[in-house]
DNA sequence: GTAGTGATATGCATAAATGCATGAATTGGG
DNA sequence: CCCAATTCATGCATTTATGCATATCACTAC
């Protein structure tokens, strides 16, 4: 049989309790595996061993997917208050690490990532070289409280209350085509003209109709035939010559083949926030880097 | 050098926190493994790894004994928090089991432990055979809360709020001493003649001066020359003729060679609560040990 | 229906953690 | 002042957990 060394549910293993959670807010023991970093098997034991030494079924094994039981939603709750408990003490064990050493997170959009963090992320690395950056790009606004990323580079003003937020920066942008789109289409001189011609959607267009109709340019849904999530996908597909898109001078600067449409018109204009962790803030490497984060970006004003 | 899986505090073992809890708590690598039921080494290496992960000194290291780094001090709040939320899983997770199997722990004083649990344990054990009934003696009260025991049977109604308490029995007691103790030294008529004999301390020698004080037998320190903390060897020296002492009778009806000194006095009543988390209470196995003790310690009224 | 996708479970080789035995160092007591 | 008793650190053998490859199963789509 077994070797029962914990019987009962006095004392069980803590990391089991984690590949619960995983699997229970990711619904399959594969989808945990890929966020913690272990493989199937694993998880699955580790559930499996947890249910054993609590003595409680969490998952009806029904064949496709895993159903949580009864007993396993009670659970949860309490489980969801360990894992938060347990980024408070990551979040408190960084702001009280003094070394310039280990992991720091920043997450920012994927063009941003892409065109703007590389020379400022080398210069960081040539200061600290024992430093980790590990860059998460992604558009969705990930969570600093649940330690998703260290520092996050962000364009709307957070409003979680233990978050601290700079204003680095006001950027600016323009409407952008390739050069060749224009020469086959005309340039627009006037708002209207515009509203005719194609627009490369980003990210979710409904929002980008609405944000262009309050800016007087009188697009519908009809003009987006092409698009992405991804915003340096859409960029490409700008510098291909699929039409037009909004996109901040600074990167549009250092993208051949692409030239602003209607010059003169006066810029969008949006803030660049800063953001991390208050407690992380007093965390030296942290520290480091949110600062020299500013100090760069600030150039991009 | 290591192979760092983890660099920085982003994911660290949660059962090295553990180890790290017992060890702040107990002071030492060696204490910590006796309560955690490991070795000192592995103790050890795991408080080492976890700093090394969280890149965090916890402990100073000064030869002698270790020493919380303010860091560590920090650090131990969440950490006793994540080890609270861990007991209430615990709670839950057996309040959810149905089965009448695994493991259930009683505490009582060390005398009820060895005179009168036995054979109730052993009709238990009758009844549920798959049941792992563990009896912790100890004469301090151990901390439901904490999960130091499942069940509790106590001469104290219990404050806290979350524990649901059952007055079980009011038991009586008398003096007691060993019939050649008294043959040699003429049994008492009086408080008075009682006052000047020799007592057994038990536990708490100044507390037990002060209740037979304000029950009319002017004792004094001078009457407890012998005495154990052990109510079990305290016994024993009564049963051995080395003085008077108070005692159950259930208990000292079961044990030969001593008698009743002042008979006809009217007994000490002590209550019996039987007490256990109130969550615990809807566990079927510990629904069952709790209602037989219940039911068989009434017997003792 | 039938192939394809994505999931869980199992056997087996490997990697990692654990425990034991031991040595070094410190404290407390005679 | 030395001895006894603890304590922490390290080397080594063993146990334990992990990952890979694979078989099996359920559901989906064509």
């Amino acid at each position: 049989m077994h070797k029962c060394m914990n019987w009962g549910a006095i004392n069980f293993d803590w990391n089991q309790v984690r590949s619960f959670l995983a699997t229970a807010e990711k619904g399959s023991f594969s989808a945990a595996a890929r966020v913690l970093e272990q493989s199937q098997p694993t998880v699955g034991r580790q559930v499996a061993a947890l249910e054993h030494s609590l003595g409680v079924t969490l998952f009806e094994r029904v064949g496709k997917s895993l159903n949580l039981t009864s007993a396993g939603e009670e659970l949860l709750v309490h489980v969801r208050e360990m894992a938060d408990v347990a980024n408070r003490i990551s979040i408190t064990a960084t702001s009280q690490s003094n070394t310039i050493e280990g992991q720091v997170r920043i997450t920012a959009s994927d063009v941003m990532s892409v065109y703007q963090l590389p020379p400022i992320i080398k210069q960081i690395r040539e200061m600290a070289p024992r430093l980790e950056i590990d860059v998460v790009a992604a558009n969705d606004l990930r969570d600093i409280q649940r330690r998703e990323a260290d520092i996050a580079i962000r364009h709307v003003r957070p409003t979680q209350p233990d978050l601290i937020a700079k204003l680095v920066a006001e950027a600016n942008a323009h409407f952008y085509a390739a050069s060749s789109y224009l020469d086959q289409v005309g340039r627009p001189k006037t708002e209207e003209d515009l509203a005719k011609l194609d627009f490369v959607g980003f990210g979710d267009v409904t929002t980008m109709i609405g944000l262009l109709n309050s800016a007087g340019i009188p697009v519908t849904a009809q003009n987006f035939r092409t698009g992405s999530k991804t915003g340096i996908v859409a960029w490409e597909l700008v510098r291909h010559g699929l039409g037009i898109s909004v996109m901040a001078d600074d990167v549009a600067a250092m993208t051949p083949g692409v030239e602003r449409v209607l010059p003169s018109r006066e810029p969008f204009k949006f803030p660049i926030w800063l953001t991390t962790h208050s407690e992380l803030h007093t965390a030296r490497r942290i520290r480091l880097v949110f600062d020299h984060l500013a100090k760069q970006l600030r150039n991009y004003a």
